[in-house]
DNA sequence: GTCTTTTTTCACTAAGTGATGAAATGACGG
DNA sequence: CCGTCATTTCATCACTTAGTGAAAAAAGAC
């Protein structure tokens, strides 16, 4: 309502100072789509869904807001292309490691064998794999924590693996109660999702004597800290 | 600018209504601004800072926006306030309980105890605290993992209370390095963080065998599992 | 009673927000 | 060379946002 009239529009449209609309497509380096999906999942891992509005993904990525529309649609719809590109890699690079080290270690499986199958894959994607898998994982941390937001999409992407995961540690201790498990793995996944999230809270905390980007530190201890965990969990049955 | 010369006010203020401005201050049940602070609270914690409007703040209050602004100022005041208000509450609680436990245990510390009387006050106040509570450490949790938020706000609150747990194991374990200490106590706070904002992922992935609110089973696990963890990261320091 | 202070509501603003229709651009096939 | 079409930009819409100034109402002081 408000009764504007609407203004005469001052400037009857300044016509075309045009410095290149078109299409270079391929021009401006790799695929525009994944530039987008970069700035998104950077800014996104930073400051949450919320946090971002497509014009800061837009000016990140050095494109128009309408571009990412037509790409993407709403916004939305954006977050979760940036969510699921990176998520069948991940569930398909640690399905190999467990098939790898099930085969390799047929009859003679620890559980801290099955638990670095687990982690290892994600640590060295992280190492290895650039700024984006990081912030990808912190990504994956935020949704993580916030009550209404991962419920289904977390459940879609991940649950098929950490079902493989608890069952594969059942067979290595039958005597293991299922209930047991499972907190233990909720356990094990706070754990590693911050981790790998890099909030550089351990820095300051420790006084610089540890530094949240140093994955291999966190590899000579998270594995041996989380199967301690879950023997003693499942020795301890609360049966008992 | 935009050069407006202000429209005549169409209505020329259609002059009081009103149903009631001035001051019921106590009037309502509880002090207004706590009820203030609760809306918020619960808010903030299930769709974090930027996916809450003081508009949906003020309408679960039942208040005006304007209220808001005059109690607390901007924003991210109101978010403070909400963070600070249990703060101390709980740096009281757990230093007590640490107190306690070094008193009735002189001499006869282990990691498990001590790690127990870290954990157990937030267990216990989040049990009996009410819904407030709860919110207030999905608040926490969520902070915790968002790394352009957490990093000074967690430091000022949360650091003393961990440099006297580290320090604490320390004396129950003085083989043990500062090192792995400070990286056992980042696995512990993302479960303990993890459990308690209870996010309801683990009901789903256990298919109703293990329900997130159920803290119970939670204390059953969380003390056995991260002081095995800890045991397990000094017995096999790095350097070894 | 009147005066003062505190609390509450209303009306409003300037700056953004996500989203869209249409025009412009160039690559490509003919 | 011309038409087609996917791509890109511009301009703008309809709406929401955080925040404010001032009036109005109640409480308390005197």
């Amino acid at each position: 309502m408000t009764s504007q009239v609407r203004a005469p529009r001052a400037q009857p449209t300044p016509r075309a100072k045009a410095a290149g609309r078109g299409r270079p497509s391929k021009a401006a380096g790799r695929d525009l789509k994944e530039t987008i999906l970069d700035a998104a999942e950077g800014l996104f891992a930073r400051h949450g869904f919320h946090g971002v509005t497509i014009r800061q993904v837009a000016a990140e990525a050095g494109v128009d807001t309408a571009l990412i529309h037509y790409y993407f649609g709403a916004k939305r719809e954006l977050f979760d292309a940036v969510f699921l590109r990176r998520a069948e890699i991940l569930n398909t690079a640690r399905g190999l490691s467990m098939d790898a080290y099930e085969k390799s270690h047929a009859g003679r499986m620890t559980v801290e064998g099955v638990i670095e199958a687990f982690i290892e894959p994600l640590l060295r994607i992280s190492q290895d794999g650039g700024q984006g898998w990081k912030s990808y994982f912190a990504l994956v941390a935020q949704v993580n924590n916030t009550p209404a937001w991962g419920g289904e999409t977390m459940a879609r992407f991940f649950d098929p693996v950490v079902h493989r995961l608890v069952e594969t540690l059942k067979v290595v201790r039958p005597d293991a109660e299922y209930r047991d498990l499972y907190w233990s793995y909720q356990f094990l996944t706070g754990s590693m999702m911050l981790a790998l999230s890099e909030t550089g809270r351990i820095d300051s905390l420790s006084e610089g004597q540890c530094h949240s980007s140093d994955l291999g530190a966190v590899r000579a201890r998270l594995f041996a800290y989380c199967a301690a965990g879950f023997e003693a969990v499942i020795d301890r049955a609360p049966k008992a």
